[in-house]
DNA sequence: TATGAATGAGGGTTCATTCAT
DNA sequence: GATGAATGAACCCTCATTCAT
């Protein structure tokens, strides 16, 4: 019954791992004010100092859970634009349509697997050395953005702003609508952001 | 033996307001967290203990915070969007180019007008509570939509699911650009946002 | 049993006195570093925080403590030398041996009677900031030197000085023997400094 | 696969003095308090785990720190007495000024090559086991005294008891002048203190 | 001997809220 | 209603020490 722990090392790449993993349980679960330093060390297996040398505070712990999060939208959306392109390469015909389809259900995809992170990421916006986590993200949309214009896959006169404009509608909206549920029917809101997108991106200007 | 501070009584109104006040200001520059409700009853000039004769706890200042903003926000719009309808009675044809760039320059003049406001609403979403003061006015741009689709000024088959994507784009990013100073080109995001509007709300559909 | 703390308000010279109190108890008792705030708090009789609304810091408990038993012993020796000079106005002769016993008589009765007061300021001089609390102490003993030089009482070419050392020899001593029970013989060590004192402070120099 | 850095052993003593060597300048600088432990490895060179192969706690490190202050001191008071007995051994007449000279000039001496030393000495007394470093050097001052008086060199009659004074008047107000800069002119308080002693200790009792 | 990641108890301080006046 | 001293629970982080390697 004595549950005396051995003093085990690690990779540090594996501890962090599971640190950030036990913080994002928590911090969804009960809210990052509400969950306490010691709370995450427990449920991470390991001793409240240990905490601090993978990360340098509590808000750190936040920033990595935003991060992964960034990250693997990016990473996600990265492979689906790169095979875009090999398929545009290829001499293969993309519309707007497909390039809006492909990459909102993308978004919407990451969204729905990653809940927990999303609550997260969407609620602890305030401490605001975090939005810093949003950076590269939405330079990266940017990017994309500029990129597909280019390609003619998509009429945007001024990709820069859009992008930023993309970043709010798309995963803010269904961010805050997984977080809060609010709005409650989640497939309706991807099928609006859709259609923001084929109207605002249709190669012909409307007149 | 005489107290130099005399105890005064004002309407109960005006004391709320002189508190709210106080309140924008230190959250604003300090931030809610770091602001103590010794510091605000400090700045409003009152005892600490007042405070909570008029608000029930600090949450609820952040509250008030919220409320004044989107209330400010929604009479704002109310007014110029009655003032669209009288014209439409008149027998005025009203395209959805007038009615975006109306909206949209509405929308970003109070967001200049109340830039700290905007901070604290933009960084403390996370309070959850303070989600609930955003309700009316989502509520409100729904009900803005749908009468102006019914009017023909717009195009919009979901009008309730775009009043959602409306607010994440319009007043989020807006809110945000004030709030971070991200995107830095405030004018910019305006023009980008009528143009997704333009484009979106067209009468004739693409086909 | 039940030991609801009933809420009660003091003028805060009062309470002031009664937390410096139960510091110096278990100060003196445990050490420092060994008494949390909490501590004194409880012995005290008020809340934990009620320290803090008299007190910047644990630090300042300690600074107090110094402060009172420096005051305590400049205002007796004050007096005393207030008399001895008296006592001069009326034409009396007081000899260097008079003043010299004196002076060291109400040193060591003063580190007697307030042996707990001797233990803490003895150990934790540490906290550098409480040498301050020595100064103006020092400065006291400096301007009694002169006075008795100039009126003759003792011969005492560098009274500046002196002084120091006297501080050093005299008091030093004295509470390290109370705080540390080193020498052992208390009343063989204030024999020894007056000895010291009679002949330093002998009117005539030696050739 | 490699570690870069290398596992060295060398002789403990050498290892124990580059320890000591680096609390001494930590200490020092920043205090005992805010020097942990991780810091004077560092400093060291080692691993933190090593400097608990050599010393058994944080406070072992001070203690040996004012070891190496006292050692130092009574060593070079031994030589100056040493050398003192052989003068007068070959028939020298040595008189209590010269000697006061040389204790006082060795001890300035010393407090001044050790400045660093001396302000961890002097600030971290309350470390209730260092006063056991002290122990010693006061023994040592005592046998000096008695050795002195019975060599006819000086005059006392309680030469046990004025050690202690000795100790305090001496070694205490010249380590906090160093540590403190409290007196701030150095060489004042030394011509002051021999003053002291030239009188104290001088062979015939003024009448 | 040497290493340094891991441990976990510990405590000063803050501050939202209360309540006797 | 108004006051502001009093309350006390709560928590992040530090760091001396240990121990598996």
């Amino acid at each position: 019954m004595t549950d005396i722990r051995r003093r085990t090392t690690k990779p540090a790449v594996e501890r962090r791992r599971e640190i950030v993993d036990a913080a994002i349980a928590l911090f969804a679960e009960r809210g990052y004010n509400e969950t306490t330093v010691q709370d995450v060390a427990a449920a991470a297996g390991v001793a409240t100092g240990s905490v601090y040398i993978h990360f340098e505070s509590k808000d750190a712990l936040l920033h990595a859970i935003n991060v992964r999060f960034y990250e693997g939208l990016t990473e996600r959306l990265s492979e689906i634009v790169d095979q875009l392109f090999v398929r545009v390469g290829e001499g293969e015909t993309i519309t707007h349509i497909d390039a809006v389809d492909l990459i909102i259900d993308a978004v919407a995809d990451h969204v729905k697997e990653n809940a927990t992170l999303c609550i997260i990421t969407a609620k602890y916006v305030a401490h605001s050395e975090l939005i810093r986590a949003e950076i590269p993200f939405v330079d990266f949309v940017q990017r994309m953005a500029v990129q597909a214009a280019e390609a003619g896959i998509i009429y945007a006169p001024q990709p820069e702003m859009l992008a930023h404009l993309a970043h709010a509608a798309i995963s803010g909206t269904m961010m805050t609508a997984i977080a809060y549920n609010r709005p409650a029917d989640f497939e309706g809101l991807v099928r609006a952001t859709k259609y923001i997108f084929y109207r605002t991106l249709a190669p012909e200007p409307t007149p």
